[in-house]
RNA sequence: GCGCCUGUAGCUCAGCCGGAUAGAGCAACGGACUUCUAAUCCGUAGGUCGCAGGUUCGAAUCCUGCCAGGCGUACCA
């Protein structure tokens, strides 16, 4: 709808040129939007004042030189004024708030896809947890954040792939070996000392047990560091799998998951150190491989062979990124942990090193999780090996509740996730209060069955009888949809959906406790049935887009 | 020290590519169930948008400085 009138305008303004009421042909592209106030109209736009230098002209003058030149060949608008310093408001017919309906229906579960992808083959990668321990609540948060930036960006036209990368090379990997080899060897009766660096939680233990299941005393006869590279395979074998499982039950399903051992079995890593010591980006000093960031933006330079020999993770991510766009990625989102902030410099800085534009690569930052029980903080040491994992969050609450919940702050604001409050089944948690309006609606129609009242064959007369103010508000918050679709993709911000849906199921409530759906008057009473299958559509597009279900019954 | 994030109603937070009189939920107070699900709705009250400057016709929004909190500042990942 906005869009419509964004086209009126410009036209508008275009022939006012032509016919010399402009001085100026420079036009910008119009900000429309929904005033506060509803005396203001539907719409209201602020070109003229924006224009008002250029055309050396008052902005109420201008405005004026508009609108004279306004055609509405599908007579959508029903009044204009211009008010204040120069506004410009729209009063809409109802009907024109109408075809909203038909457009829902027609395109379902299409309704708010858009092209502004164009195809673009765009990668998210997120949660990429080390396979050392099973998710927590931080990477529930982080998954929730990443599945619903892919489904977004999937829906308005890009070809989307979710990746998950592996750290399944390096140091703590062998800590992970070692953890469990210690507590193998513990379960032999040997005396072992296990120092703080390792890992503290039980399911070291539980892995170590698995292992003596699997292969007996075997691992006692080898050399230490055999046994314990042995037991960092098999442990990270088995969390991953446990990572998997706790992924699909949490909804999120990745179409690769792929390991950093694999780009060094494969002698990629190499070849793009040698590649960059061609180019002489990379320099020795002090007996280790610096690669020059700084001269890529980034506060200094950074190791990415040390003085031992070994590569840094650096060095296998510069490897990893490269290949990513090497598959034919145009654009690169990587979902982190807001910790890792410093590290965006230094993998920018490898990225355009690369050739590869900054645009194509950003980066969404995850704040943290406190995680709360009836308002106290639940103690979360991994140290320790304490964590509330990502599972025991999962049975507790349920997927729903806490993918919704993930999503209800800006993902740079940290959140407080109250396990209390998730269970709560009233208004303080809003996924019941979504939910609620499509089981109602289900609840509804199932009723208009029973009673044989559910004709909903489409009919112009029965939809023009939608005239109360609720059900305008309504479609106007339905119309929203696409765009709120659009701007969330592309300032890749999905908690803009969540508070979408709360706002639109407010409208629908409110709607419903004034008005009676299933009427006396059947044309009505189709009108309305048509208006709330509308609601219901948009609401399980939004959840779906949140991994969050949309029941028919509550 | 430097960098990033955050600071908006008693609480939790939206709004931040500048727009007209500052938004929601919770909590408080008062109302609505013989009707399509009360997991709901309606009403009342609640504000120096951290502080101080600046840019602008117009600033919660942009710029500068300051204050407070969080995070980062590795030859860790």
């Amino acid at each position: 709808m906005k869009q419509k009138l964004i086209e009126l305008i410009v036209s508008a303004a275009r022939r006012a040129c032509e016919k010399g009421s402009l001085i100026s042909s420079q036009i910008p592209e119009p900000a429309v939007e929904e005033p506060k106030l509803d005396a203001h109209g539907d719409f209201s736009t602020n070109i003229a004042m924006v224009m008002a230098s250029n055309q050396k002209m008052p902005p109420r003058k201008i405005a004026e030189a508009i609108l004279e030149h306004l055609n509405d060949p599908d007579g959508i608008i029903a009044e204009t004024e211009v008010a204040g310093p120069g506004f410009i408001n729209f009063f809409l017919e109802k009907s024109a708030w109408h075809t909203i309906l038909r457009d829902i229906h027609d395109a379902d579960d299409r309704y708010g896809s858009s092209d502004i992808g164009k195809g673009k083959k765009i990668q998210v990668e997120f949660v990429s947890s080390n396979p050392t321990g099973p998710l927590h609540i931080g990477h529930g948060r982080g998954g929730a954040v990443g599945d619903t930036v892919a489904n977004l960006l999937s829906l308005c036209g890009y070809d989307v792939q979710k990746e998950y990368y592996i750290n399944d090379s390096g140091r703590q990997i062998r800590t992970l070996g070692q953890s469990v080899f210690l507590r193998y060897e513990e379960l032999y009766g040997q005396q072992i000392e296990f120092p703080q660096e390792c890992y503290q939680g039980d399911y070291i233990r539980d892995i170590a047990r698995e292992l003596k299941n699997q292969k007996g005393a075997a691992l006692l006869d080898q050399s230490e560091e055999n046994a314990i590279m042995e037991c960092a395979w098999f442990a990270a074998e088995k969390i991953l799998a446990g990572m998997r499982q706790d992924l699909t039950s949490f909804g999120v399903e990745f179409d690769r998951w792929f390991s950093e051992q694999s780009l060094y079995d494969s002698g990629r890593v190499d070849v793009i150190l040698n590649a960059f010591r061609k180019r002489g980006i990379v320099y020795e000093k002090q007996g280790a491989l610096w690669f020059k960031t700084s001269d890529f933006g980034d506060e200094k330079d950074r190791v990415v062979v040390k003085k031992d020999g070994q590569t840094t993770y650096f060095a296998s991510d510069i490897a990893y990124h490269q290949d990513k766009y090497e598959r034919g990625f145009e654009r690169v989102i990587d979902v982190w942990g807001a910790d890792h902030h410093g590290y965006i410099p230094r993998m920018r800085a490898a990225i355009e090193a690369s050739g590869h534009k900054p645009e194509q690569f950003d980066v969404i930052l995850v704040q943290l999780v406190n995680l709360l029980r009836g308002g106290q903080p639940v103690a979360m040491s991994t140290r320790a090996g304490e964590f509330e994992t990502l599972r025991d969050v999962i049975n507790e609450v349920g997927r729903d509740a806490a993918r919704f919940i993930f999503l209800t702050r800006h993902h740079e604001s940290a959140l407080d996730f109250d396990l209390e409050l998730a269970k709560q089944k009233t208004n303080d948690n809003p996924v019941y209060y979504v939910q609620y309006v499509h089981a109602r609606i289900s609840s509804i129609v199932r009723k208009a069955e029973a009673r044989s009242q559910n004709n909903t064959s489409w009919d112009d007369k029965a939809i023009a009888l939608l005239v109360e103010p609720e059900e305008i508000d309504l479609i106007k918050a339905l119309a929203r949809y696409p765009e709120i679709i659009s701007s969330s993709a592309t300032t890749m911000e999905p908690h803009r959906i969540t508070f979408y849906l709360m706002n639109l199921a407010s409208a629908f409530h409110t709607y419903y406790n004034k008005h009676r759906v299933l009427n006396d008057d059947p044309r009505l009473r189709c009108g309305r049935l048509n208006l709330i299958l509308a609601v219901q559509k948009v609401i399980r597009n939004g959840l779906t887009l949140l991994g969050v279900s949309a029941p028919t019954k509550m």
